[in-house]
DNA sequence: CCAAATCCTGACCGAACGGTCAGCTACGGT
DNA sequence: ACCGTAGCTGACCGTTCGGTCAGGATTTGG
């Protein structure tokens, strides 16, 4: 059955553009002919492949949301730990680094797609981290905090990503990210941070 | 005059409504129809106050872009000094949050609707505003801090406009994102943050 | 050799898309 | 009374949407 694998899987390859196009245009502006010539098949090969549209959006994406509920499953209840927070945020920053394109779409187009299932899922587990942060200190100046550093995280990479311009090494973003995403959520101790941290140097 | 809800202005009430379900669900998945029954009115009739569904994104965006151009126009040159650009960064939360709606929508379909001209004349601001920051420190942490600031602030505020618990007042919120976009911005002056009572409330 | 399974496609379908057009009503100016 | 115009609409047009279906290749197993 699996004797050979001469090229890259067509379904693998049609989740890939897929993810791609949904994050350019969005899940509604993307269209399935479109998708279908981005990967060089007919809109009736991508069809074969996938049920429907919507099972395509929830094959692509799963394997992200399936990690974000390993990662925030596991450590949910233990984030209120200051130690412990720093090495979430890392975690989570790698998540992000993983799966760029799938976070943008549950982030910016998570609330019209709450109807797909694993989109509700995903917007379930952002909901709980929310809430467990939350839980300890719920001001609005910790609230924002959060906020702007998540979701900033989460738009700076998927952005970087599909747009032309940075090629800055992964190693000095991702550096940068958990330095600046830790900062936010715990404003008190920054110097704890692990990672190394570069002020303002100059690339050229 | 027997309409059910209408009050204000034919053409200024379908803006709004527009605005709104351009950011609900995208430009491109937002169709004439349901923009025209949202507000109560035929498709025709906003094509006849709209010379296209493009027209009227643009009709929408118009004031904020203009009020974008006018905010980083005077104030390009001084976001080098450090007092000053801590007042640049109020006036900008300020902007977004007149403009939230207006903000995600040129922040998260920005890329895919480059080719209208309103949308592009706001990415080349704020093209133009990531390089004025990036002059003067171009490393990949300061990239990275303002990137995360601006869309981070951006994210969270046009959220907040179209999800559940609103109950934060407004200068709470607003507060605590120029505390911290400024935090982002100019790491070194985090301490003491004068923010002063500007009245934002403007008629529209 | 043949049958079964896998992969892929063009032709086709009803619905919805953005947009055009003729015509309706209401109303102010003269 | 008349007319012009502004506001609005239903009917309609060509195109594209997501999705179905029958069937052409190619491979595989017996």
């Amino acid at each position: 059955m699996s004797h050979a694998a001469p090229r890259t899987e067509p379904a693998e390859e049609l989740r890939a553009v897929a993810l791609r196009l949904f994050v350019e245009t969005s899940y509604a502006g993307a269209s399935l002919q479109q998708i279908a010539d981005a990967a060089g098949y007919s809109k009736s090969s991508v069809l074969y492949h996938f049920a429907s549209k919507e099972a395509l959006l929830e094959s692509a994406l799963t394997p992200a949301v399936d990690k974000l509920g390993l990662l925030l499953g596991g450590s949910v209840g233990r984030i209120a730990d200051e130690a412990q927070r720093a090495a979430f945020v890392e975690e989570f920053i790698d998540f992000l680094l993983e799966y760029k394109l799938e976070a943008h779409i549950i982030i910016n187009q998570g609330q019209s797609l709450a109807g797909i299932p694993t989109i509700g899922r995903a917007r379930e587990w952002i909901t709980r981290l929310a809430g467990s942060f939350g839980s300890e200190m719920s001001s609005v100046n910790q609230r924002i905090r959060i906020g702007v550093g998540l979701a900033g995280a989460a738009y700076v990479l998927a952005t970087s990503a599909g747009d032309t311009t940075v090629h800055d090494s992964i190693d000095e973003v991702r550096a940068a990210l958990i330095e600046v995403v830790s900062e936010l959520v715990s404003p008190s101790s920054v110097s704890t941070i692990s990672v190394t941290a570069t002020p303002n140097r100059l690339t050229t």
